[in-house]
RNA sequence: GCCGAAGUAGCUCAGGGGUAGAGCGCAUCCUUGGUAAGGAUGAGGUCACGAGUUCAAUUCUCGUCUUCGGCUCCA
């Protein structure tokens, strides 16, 4: 008998050389329906494959993400197993899972392609195999085999994962006639999957690597219920209503035009209103933080550049040299601001009491983006950083880098932004060569952002090797509305510009020192927050930031004037506000500004004139009752304080 | 940049070898109304661009551009 160990603390006692399945049938009969795979001592195993010692055991149905993973690797592999059948000779390449299901890199013989057309009939084929309810098998066998068999089967693909692999350790599953290099886990067998949508067909690089072979990257979901399937496919169909390209251009905020150029926004007036705001926000808090504003050119001499290491480093993510017509001077349109930030620190000597210098700017930045990696708001090629720099005395750092963290907070806040990620990106270790700087510094300042989150309670994830060449930072990430991952703000430490720029301060020692450099962004840049807001309110904007705050809607134009009064004073008390004075109903005035989003209309006839009156209507609640003008201009700013009440500090 | 898909009115989309349609929007007029679509009339398109096949191409073929979904990259 050995002991399994359960996740509440129960011990129990079974044969050895029981199964995961077996130990859920003991468990309830329901577990044993739903149990997809289980972890053993925290390695995630088939159901079938014995436990022949003492365990920690936890079984995973479709609530847990192990679950699904088993679920979709099945899948991947049942899909494969179709396209098989349909194209004998393909090679496959890898098929895990992702977030949302799974894909397969695949090699159709003789360069022939899959076409969306045919996802259709690898859906149905997938779905009758699925039926079968084609047992999954498990077997382990040799190198030397692994390779003798996919040498046979002419699988260079497969060979070269194969040759990567430790003798003893190698896998292979099968279910039916198909059979497939894997490490599993697996489910029992395909009958668990009663639903498959496969949604999309891409080329992937072999291995993600642009010099090898382009593959074809067949992506798909499944589900244990074909419910589940058509909510997953609504669900898919609520988040495109929500994609900042769609509502971006139904709200007038921005646009773009071929004859400006790729990548290259429009701000419209509402987008520019929106986006002013928000600077006048930051802008607040900063004053409140102790930054000074400043203001640099758009392009900047090469040799800025080439002094700062952006140019040797980033030369060909830039575009290029620019010269005067004249003198053949060369110029870059400004990929970053730090080095003309630098450059102002420099214009005169200072003294250790003069730091922290804490130096803002709205800079405008122009960066090569591949033609195929541009994405609305979220990847342009000119954009603008809520950019400053903080020029500090290493014993300063930590608390700085806390305060900006602090910033961060205040912005998350004022939009609601909750579900965000926060990850801190340190050195490779194993990789000294690819950071400039001493280790010593790189110690400290690793050491300045793990403290300094610690000690605000951030939650952190933390990556080895994703730290920039020049420093360690922490970066912002927050979820669009199809779940794909932006980073927004960023915080970086940087003793490398400090050193190439020859930055100094006078110490109380009287001698020069160097000051560390924190480059931060809580935005990261206008444009891809502006995008990653619209998604995360659906364009429904805290009121304090909405362009358009209220709708003033005269019932007949007999009561235009009163109207336009009505907007007016408002507009005095800086309640942004218009009239609506088309010749149409009131219900079609409501209806239309409603769905523009509009939060506050105010529908006025001839009650509301003879007593200097409104009628408030909230977006999407309805009718509020009557008030005075007055009255409402102090309704909606108590309003606005409440949303920025305790922001400032 | 690479792979795949798509481009028809300002927007959303239908259509199809014989030079085009709907709804919304827009314009003009009628209507002057009380909380989510009042009515009439009208303007608006080189069917992305360029070649080819054809008696005839918006429709079929190829190329280019742009957009979309991925890949790669991201200071």
């Amino acid at each position: 008998m050995i002991k399994i160990t359960l996740p509440d603390g129960n011990v129990r006692e079974f044969k050895a050389g029981v199964t995961g399945m077996e130990i859920a049938e003991a468990i309830s009969s329901r577990l044993a329906r739903e149990v997809l795979s289980v972890s053993v001592n925290g390695e995630v195993w088939d159901l079938g494959r014995p436990i022949t010692a003492d365990a920690l055991v936890k079984l995973y149905t479709w609530e847990e993400r192990e679950g699904k993973e088993t679920f979709w690797h099945t899948s991947a592999h049942l899909m494969a197993q179709a396209i098989e059948e349909f194209y004998p000779g393909t090679l496959f390449g890898i098929g895990p899972t992702v977030d949302n299901g799974f894909y397969y890199d695949i090699d159709l013989p003789g360069g022939q392609q899959l076409s969306e057309k045919e996802l259709e009939k690898i859906e149905k084929r997938m779905m009758e195999r699925s039926r079968e309810k084609q047992p999954v098998v498990r077997q382990s066998i040799s190198k030397a085999e692994a390779i003798r068999l996919f040498t046979e089967k002419g699988d260079p693909l497969k060979l070269e994962l194969i040759s990567e692999l430790e003798d003893g350790t190698i896998t292979l599953y099968s279910q039916g006639q198909f059979t497939d290099l894997c490490r599993g886990p697996h489910l029992p067998d395909t009958g668990y999957i009663k639903a498959v949508k496969l949604t999309a067909i891409a080329g992937a690089y072999w291995r993600g690597n642009e010099k090898n072979k382009m593959l074809t990257r067949v992506y798909g979901i499944t589900f244990p219920k074909q419910k589940m399937l058509e909510e997953y496919l609504v669900m898919i169909e609520e988040a495109k209503k929500r994609d900042h390209r769609k509502i971006g251009k139904e709200m007038e905020l921005f646009t773009f035009s071929e004859a400006v150029g790729l990548g290259l926004p429009l701000w419209l007036p509402k987008g520019a209103q929106l986006r002013g705001l928000l600077e006048d926000f930051l802008r607040k808090i900063q004053k409140n933080f102790g930054y000074d504003q400043v203001i640099t050119p758009h392009i900047g001499d090469v040799n800025l550049y080439k002094t700062s290491g952006h140019y040797e480093k980033y030369g060909k993510d830039s575009f290029q040299v620019i010269k005067t017509p004249a003198e053949g001077e060369e110029y870059m349109l400004k990929p970053m601001n730090c080095p003309h930030h630098c450059e102002i620190y420099k214009s005169k000597p200072r003294s250790y009491k003069d730091l922290p210098v804490r130096m803002a700017e709205f800079g405008t930045v122009y960066r090569y983006e591949q033609s195929g990696e541009l994405h609305g708001l979220t990847r342009v090629r000119g954009f603008t950083q809520d950019d400053a720099h903080i020029y500090c005395r290493p014993d300063q750092l930590k608390e700085e880098f806390k305060k900006v963290i602090d910033i961060v907070f205040i912005i998350f806040r004022a939009l609601d932004f909750k579900d965000y990620t926060a990850q801190i990106s340190l050195r490779d270790p194993g990789k000294p060569e690819k950071y400039i700087g001493s280790a010593e510094n790189w110690d400290k300042a690793e050491r300045a952002i793990v403290e300094a989150c610690e000690e605000k309670g951030l939650q952190t994830r933390t990556e080895l090797g994703e730290a920039a060449f020049y420093g360690p930072k922490l970066d912002f990430m927050i979820k669009d509305a199809l779940g794909r991952n932006w980073q927004l703000g960023t915080i970086q430490v940087d003793y490398n510009l400090p050193e190439r720029f020859q930055l100094e301060y006078i110490g109380s020692d009287d001698k020069r020192h160097r000051p560390v450099m924190i480059h931060r962004a809580p935005f990261g840049s206008l444009e891809r927050f502006v995008a990653v807001l619209i998604e995360h309110t659906a364009g429904k904007f805290p009121l304090w930031l909405t362009p358009e705050q209220v709708v003033v809607l005269p019932i007949s134009e007999k009561f235009n004037d009163y109207a336009r009064k009505v907007s007016d004073e408002l507009n005095f008390s800086d309640i942004r506000t218009v009239v609506d004075d088309r010749n149409e109903k009131i219900g079609r005035k409501i209806r239309d500004n409603e769905l523009k989003r509009v939060p506050y209309l105010l529908v006025v006839g001839e009650k509301e004139e003879e007593t200097g009156s409104v009628a408030v209507r909230r977006q999407g609640e309805g009718d509020k009752g009557t008030m005075t003008v007055g009255e409402f201009a102090g309704f909606i700013r108590e309003e606005i304080k409440r949303q920025l009440t305790g922001l400032y500090n």
